[in-house]
RNA sequence: UCCGCUAUAGCUCAGUGGUAGAGCAAUCGGCUGUUAACCGAUCGGUCGGUGGUUCGAGCCCACCUGGCGGAGCCA
């Protein structure tokens, strides 16, 4: 992209070769120290986390308006590169003009002092402009960036499942229905109930919960995809770690088992890790000193270190000679709780761990059963400070088990018929996960909010914006 | 949905039944290298809402609403 302006992540990267030299920024006020004769702007252009000090003095025939810069203001700055005389940074431009493109009104929320994170989530469009944010959102990009480039370096095809589904209760909870009938006049059948057919699709609709149903045909073409894309709950939960519009991550994979299936799981989090290390240093930086000072140490660590396996069974053990008095009392075929999950991975583990081959009661019918018609090999991925971030399984791939799965659940068959003709026109092992990325994006962050990592967070009673 | 905490100036908070406070921000002034600059002044209030107890309520009680934390559901 061509520009008559200089940015400020390339000076950051080869700050001596501008030495001296004039440029041209263009970027925001973030603070303006103001002397009699002179005063500092700190300014940021959006490229590099880091702001550039301005040195402004009176020489400048409009030195009385920017010396009452407000903090947001949109300026222009002509100037040379120079040595600076200030501790805190090697470099800085001294203006020779400085043009003001708009000035931000005096009664910016956004102020030059520490902000809560719940008053920052009333002012989504503006919070953006904060330090935290301006780093969970670039880090949130790279995040995304990183999945796509480890799956595509991996001849995954990345498929777009729909957003719209016909198919009510995928088997995660609540969902949001999609309607195109005046609620205020609902058309109703000759018994009275709704007459749903007069919907658009002619038929009821929900924003989806999963992609993964529907991905699973493309499994059977391409052999390896995945899907990354919004997904809804309308289940009122109220936690850090919910929202009802997520991203989520969900590969599938031919001819693959749980263990495998593991292994693509445990190395995509470890590529992820590695690629904002590199291209987000000054982000995990400020994360490490400012949010969690665990930060740096406990990515280094799971990249470092092997990811924790056991089974359902050994952790149900493990749990029950804990030195530890639990809440909820654990038993074999309950599932896990909380306190229970955060024991295994906070105390005994110390890292991320898997736990496996969950009771097929507690578990989704597609999953595949082990020979000891008791457990399912299901796979969930427990991490330090957030719970579950991954949840994953080997498909069944048996049409006849899969079918009597269904109708022990009450699952309708004719809905469900184009699921089953995956098993019945040419049936193979396969295995996915789904990666809830908000979760990701908070465990690699040390952010403790789920609505902090996303933009405009939706969440039971609160839609800003 | 359940349990707990909470709501005072634009923001962050103090205020222990008896006159509504501070810091920051904003506005004005001072200051020749600041780094959340500093110093002085000014401005700023339906104490979330409704009802109750009391001579008197920001404070005590009830309900409602919002926010936060935890649980459940899950990613």
């Amino acid at each position: 992209m061509k520009s008559k302006y200089t940015l400020l992540k390339d000076i950051f990267n080869d700050p001596d070769s501008f030495y001296d030299k004039k440029v041209i920024l263009s970027g925001w006020v973030k603070t303006n120290r103001l002397s009699k004769t002179f005063g500092f702007i700190e300014l940021n252009d959006g490229t590099s986390f880091k702001s550039i000090q301005v040195v402004y003095d009176d020489l400048l025939t409009n030195f009385v308006d920017i010396s009452k810069i407000t903090i947001g203001s949109a300026l222009e700055i002509d100037g040379n590169i120079v040595k600076s005389e200030g501790d805190k940074q090697s470099f800085e431009i001294k203006a020779s003009d400085i043009k003001i493109i708009g000035l931000s009104s005096n009664e910016n929320p956004i102020q030059k002092k520490r902000h809560t994170f719940e008053y920052l989530r009333t002012i989504p469009h503006l919070r953006v402009r904060t330090n935290t944010f301006l780093a969970v959102f670039r880090i949130r990009s790279l995040i995304a960036q990183s999945i796509h480039n480890f799956f595509q370096n991996n001849s995954f095809v990345y498929v777009h499942t729909p957003i719209i589904t016909s198919t009510d209760a995928e088997g995660a909870g609540e969902m949001f229905r999609v309607s195109t009938m005046d609620l205020n006049r609902l058309p109703k059948d000759k018994k009275g109930d709704i007459d749903y057919s007069q919907e658009l699709f002619g038929k009821s609709t929900f924003l989806t919960v999963s992609g993964q149903l529907t991905v699973e045909p493309f499994c059977t073409a391409f052999r390896n995809v995945y899907t990354f894309g919004p997904t809804f709950r309308a289940e009122n939960s109220n936690t850090s770690r919910h929202a009802s519009e997520f991203w989520m991550i969900e590969p599938e994979m031919a001819f693959a088992d749980l263990e495998q299936n593991m292994d693509v799981a445990e190395e995509m989090l470890k590529y992820i890790i590695s690629e904002i290390l590199s291209k987000g240093k000054d982000e995990i930086e400020f994360f490490n000193k400012l949010i969690d000072t665990e930060l740096l140490a406990r990515l280094q660590n799971v990249l470092n270190s092997e990811f924790a396996r056991i089974t359902y069974t050994e952790a149900v053990d493990l749990l029950l000679k804990a030195d530890v008095t639990f809440e909820y009392p654990v038993s074999w075929g309950e599932n896990l709780q909380s306190e229970h999950e955060r024991y295994l991975s906070e105390e005994v583990f110390k890292r991320p761990v898997f736990v496996t081959d969950y009771p097929k009661e507690i578990k989704a019918f597609y999953m595949k059963l082990n020979d000891d018609n008791k457990t399912v090999r299901a796979m969930d991925l427990l991490v330090p400070g957030i719970g579950e971030i991954i949840g994953g399984s080997q498909r069944e791939e048996n049409e006849e088990t899969l079918l009597a799965k269904i109708r022990e659940n009450n699952i309708s068959e004719e809905e469900y018929s184009w699921y089953l003709d995956t098993r019945r026109f040419g049936t193979f092992p396969h295995a996915g996960f789904g990666l809830g990325f908000e979760r990701a994006v908070m465990y690699l962050t040390g952010m403790k909010n789920i609505r902090d990592v996303i933009p405009y967070p939706r969440t039971p009673n609160n839609a800003v914006i």
